[in-house]
RNA sequence: UGGCAGGUGGUGUAAAGGUAGCACAGGAGAUUUUGGUUCUCUUAGUCAGGGUUCGAAUCCUUGCCCGCCAACCA
């Protein structure tokens, strides 16, 4: 008996979209989508939502997706950005049926112009820039026309011929559509179409001069590819009537644009300008610095593509403005690291812990279990000797009422070892705790424990002399503010300037085989992943993210 | 103050004229050799006013609030 029950989920308005042109036939119920980034600058969270949707959608619906590059603004572009998106995509876990680049399709873009020009729809305009800034008119003024607006179609042919033979200097003319100068829509105003630039190319080399803009390029790459659906970002809505206006007069294939609300998250920057801004003033390390919002900053933290996917999947898809709490990302992350990591033990802010009845130069192993999430990974052994190191926090020489951890006179459990009990503290002059005392119970041993106690608390610990040093960075966010996009003044006041924070911990030796990329949960601690920083013989971790902490939560 | 697009608990997101639900966050408890995990329970919402209707988050209307649009950026 299976239970039928599956929960229905609630399609979000793009696959309902989706499903209404499906069940109607359109395209013979061919799904294509694009993710279209432009390559200049590191793909971040908020291109992850964008991907998840793009792929996701065609996968749903026995579709494809294109991977393409916006590639038309040489002079901000570069292969550095297309080498890291396609990784980053890739490590997501989403495949493209096609690499595409705007910029395979510049000569079918210039027959595109030609023939709009034919159509006595665009013409060259020789003015300057501010002369056609000053003739646009403004959101409640319409635009006048210009002097070369009404230019013969040979004439237009001629000079736009000329632009791109690189007879004329780079700012000196424009190709623009014809359409309506007091569009109460300014990107109906005479849109620029071409305009020239004597930049290399990452693709096209030197073959150019002239380039196309994201108007006259988006939309017809679109509909050379026959996508389906082209899902942009809200900020696109009103440019959706030229898309529509350039497919219409071209005759070409009807791609439709939707749009959906960018992802924000709260305590971060999403804009690839700022996030540059912060690399280049080196306000972080690179692209890649743990603290950032990118997705490679993500990876070497030690987020895991699932979580990346699952966060996309729960914050939905609307058109509204939204601000995403941080904490769900780390939620996302702690599910799926709870299941995967392996646990080990390392002491971030060491207290020597001497075990008293414990004889010198004696040491055992103790079984620990690798996850109790998943029994079937078996144990480790650590050692166990007289000398241990324990978390400073976890004793109080004056302990408030319910806390569970060492104090004089009182017992905890060490995690997989003993119970042990708390008998002196050794202070130094200055009246500092040097060490702590105990005796360990015999007959109390993990596994194999008779000694009928019980005890609230249990430590983790590692024994002091095969204990191994590790880097420890742990991270804050990287903003005090919860929006820094939308304060006062410069984003870069409200960077948070203790989100760094680097120690050495003393770690269980099982340490010592730690390759970068790997995950561990550290008992009691958070979660680690192994930086790309680490040498042999050193080992780096970044903190990924910490345990949910009820105990602190009220304290 | 022109156009466009929006406004549902603290944060997101559902409910397509018929019981305002889910997740995160918050709170209480149980279990626990991680103050983790897991499991219960729980606080809290339809921007405001008017209208249509037996019935409105949903339709109409007025107002308020937020966002976007006047780059040879995408």
């Amino acid at each position: 008996m299976v239970d039928e029950k599956k929960e229905e989920k609630t399609l979000n308005f793009i696959e309902e979209i989706v499903e209404k042109d499906l069940s109607e036939n359109k395209h013979g119920g061919r799904v294509l989508t694009r993710f279209p980034p432009e390559p200049n600058g590191y793909l971040h969270i908020g291109h992850a939502k964008s991907i998840c949707l793009n792929f996701g959608l065609a996968q749903k619906y026995g579709g494809g997706t294109n991977l393409r590059f916006d590639d038309t603004n040489p002079t901000t572009e570069d292969v550095e950005y297309v080498d890291s998106i396609k990784n980053d995509v890739q490590w997501l876990g989403f495949n493209w049926v096609e690499e595409r680049y705007a910029s395979d399709y510049f000569d079918q873009l210039y027959a595109f112009a030609v023939k709009l020009i034919e159509k006595g729809l665009a013409y060259v305009d020789d003015s300057t820039a501010e002369e056609i800034a000053a003739l646009k008119g403004t959101p409640t003024e319409p635009g006048k026309p210009g002097p070369y607006r009404d230019r013969a179609v040979a004439e237009n042919l001629e000079l736009f011929e000329r632009m791109r033979k690189g007879e004329f200097a780079e700012g000196s003319r424009v190709l623009r559509a014809k359409i309506d100068l007091a569009s109460p829509n300014m990107h109906l105003r005479d849109p620029f179409m071409y305009r020239i630039k004597f930049a290399h190319h990452h693709r096209t080399g030197d073959k150019w001069c002239i380039y196309p803009m994201y108007d006259f390029a988006h939309g017809q790459s679109d509909a050379i590819e026959k996508i389906t659906h082209s899902i942009c970002t809200l900020e696109f809505i009103p440019h959706r009537a030229l898309y529509d206006w350039f497919i219409e007069k071209l005759d070409i294939f009807p791609s439709k644009q939707y749009e959906f609300a960018r992802l924000n998250l709260t305590y971060t920057v999403m804009s690839k300008r700022k996030l540059l801004q912060l690399v280049q003033e080196g306000h972080v390390s690179g692209w890649d610095d743990p603290r950032m919002p990118t997705i490679s900053g993500l990876r070497r933290r030690g987020y895991t593509p699932a979580s990346i996917r699952n966060f996309c999947e729960r914050i939905g898809v609307a058109r509204r403005d939204n601000l995403i709490d941080m904490s769900l990302l780390e939620f996302c992350v702690r599910e799926d690291l709870n299941a995967i990591a392996p646990r080990r033990m390392a002491v971030l802010d060491p207290l020597k812990v001497v075990i008293t009845n414990y004889p010198e130069g004696r040491e055992e192993m103790c079984l620990s279990e690798n996850n109790p999430e998943k029994p079937e990974t078996g144990d480790r052994e650590m050692p166990f000797s007289r000398e241990l190191y324990i978390e400073q926090d976890d004793f109080m020489e004056n302990p408030p009422k319910k806390y569970f951890r060492l104090a004089p006179g009182q017992m905890v459990r060490l995690k997989s070892a003993y119970i042990i009990r708390c008998d002196e503290v050794v202070k130094n002059a200055e009246g500092t705790i040097e060490e702590v005392r105990c005796t360990y119970i015999e007959n109390s041993k993990s596994g194999q424990d008779e000694s009928g106690l019980k005890v609230k608390g249990t430590l983790h610990w590692v024994s002091a002399a095969h204990s191994i040093p590790v880097e420890i960075r742990q991270y804050d966010r990287l903003f005090r503010v919860e929006d820094p996009a939308s304060q006062e003044g410069d984003f870069k006041e409200y960077l948070n300037p203790d989100s760094l924070s680097i120690i050495t911990a003393r770690a269980e030796p099982a340490f010592k085989t730690a390759t970068p990329g790997e995950a561990f949960q550290l008992l009691r601690k958070g979660y680690f992943s192994v930086d790309s920083d680490s040498v042999d013989g050193k080992v780096v971790l970044n903190q990924t993210v910490g345990l949910r902490d009820n105990w602190a939560k009220g304290n």
